[in-house]
DNA sequence: CGACGTGTTGACATCCGTCAAATCTGGTGG
DNA sequence: CCACCAGATTTGACGGATGTCAACACGTCG
């Protein structure tokens, strides 16, 4: 980790908009934001362990960050947090350990907050609870429909749900980059980096043609029926 | 459905003892239950489906609650409520249709919230979004376990996870009830039913002696190694 | 050119879902 | 108490989906 810095102006306006604290009034969002710093990680840097006690909880500001439970030399990834998302903000309300560990893809800038500062903030602006409260449903609802997907689709359609949630269509045809490698996709969707690999290439029947991180989408309609 | 009674002193003893109030005070938590009624469901019935637009949130009192998901004749189990849980609370907060289905298993009887009502609540008595970030947080966490676990760990050792966290161990010996049909324990665990019968076959070696819904463990520590 | 990180492909084993048949269970009526 | 039935569970057989290991292709960078 490298230096705990104020957040910048546009540091702080990104924040505004982050569902954490989009909900608040001025003073509420000012109150809350006093309590962060920016700070910032080098690739595969940890931000922490599981089990670990918990001082903080973060907010992704740009780069990617993976959270993941793993015991011995299984590991299992539980989400990949973009951009806009927090992580941690649980423990405001409750427990003491982190549930889980955390670990920086690419470069990845964050707004950390302190938990116990937060915690005393709840008795004067206590609609702070609420903002976290519509973050953690937020995730909830997001993990929630991983579980589901997990254990009703194969990893074509998984792929193939990726791929339309996050391409920019242009009619019957659309387009995305990936914004980060494919072994990290592959975690992302509960897959071995093989089994992406395969249902890419399962997927070129459905109009989809894969050129390193450019994904072309022949026919959305098409792909929709996988 | 079977009628909508006021709730009855033990019914609000329960719930008060539930996660979703037990952080409130005495006036919060009276205000809050004045939300609710209590209501009663028989095995199978629908609760509400996914998509529809959502009134009310619940809370489990007695009988068990199947949360799923379902396209068309594949339908995936993302939780099974006990009682004292809570369900559909997220949307107090945000959004307006219920993201799964719900049904009754046995019979089942529940505390309805009624979200408008509890939506007004807020402004006056905003600790009570704690206490629903409270509840979030925890079914987030129990979510994430779930999902980790799924990736992790093949089925008999989600079986003797399962088994390990709710027996009364009597030393070095342990044994429980069942409190629900194998099939649904299978859901619960995302597996066929004849997976989970497999599972336990597999668990006999470790000690595990199964009949009807009476579980015995030999060793507590034997099956921890699984 | 060669080394390395990344992604792909093939071979193989395993896990688990599905179907069908056998068996067990609990509850009912005689 | 016993025969009987419906539903629940178990077992066997089978195939499909996916993880794992290993070899290879490809691109980048020195």
């Amino acid at each position: 980790m490298i230096g705990a810095l104020k957040l910048s102006s546009a540091q702080q306006a990104m924040l505004g908009r982050a569902l954490i604290a989009s909900s608040l009034d001025r003073h509420e969002r000012d109150a809350l934001l006093s309590c962060a710093v920016a700070v910032r990680y080098e690739p595969q840097d940890m931000l922490f362990y599981e089990h670990e006690k918990a001082r903080y909880f973060y907010c992704l500001l740009s780069g990617y960050v993976r959270l993941f439970r793993g015991s011995d030399g299984r590991e299992a990834d539980i989400s990949i947090c973009e951009p806009g998302e927090s992580f941690g903000e649980g423990l405001v309300l409750a427990g003491d350990g982190y549930n889980y560990s955390a670990q920086a893809m690419e470069h990845a800038i964050l707004a950390r907050f302190d938990i116990a500062q937060v915690k005393g903030l709840l008795r004067e602006k206590p609609r702070i609870a609420g903002a976290i409260a519509c973050s953690l449903s937020q995730h909830l609802l997001s993990t929630m429909d991983c579980l589901a997907r997990d254990r009703m689709q194969t990893s074509p359609q998984r792929v193939a749900h990726y791929l339309l949630t996050h391409c920019t269509s242009e009619g019957t045809r659309a387009s995305l980059r990936l914004p980060f490698q494919k072994s990290l996709l592959a975690r992302k969707l509960g897959l071995a980096p093989e089994a992406l690999s395969r249902a890419f290439s399962a997927l070129r029947t459905s109009g989809v043609t894969v050129s390193g991180r450019a994904i072309a989408i022949e026919d959305v309609d098409l792909l929709r029926q996988v």
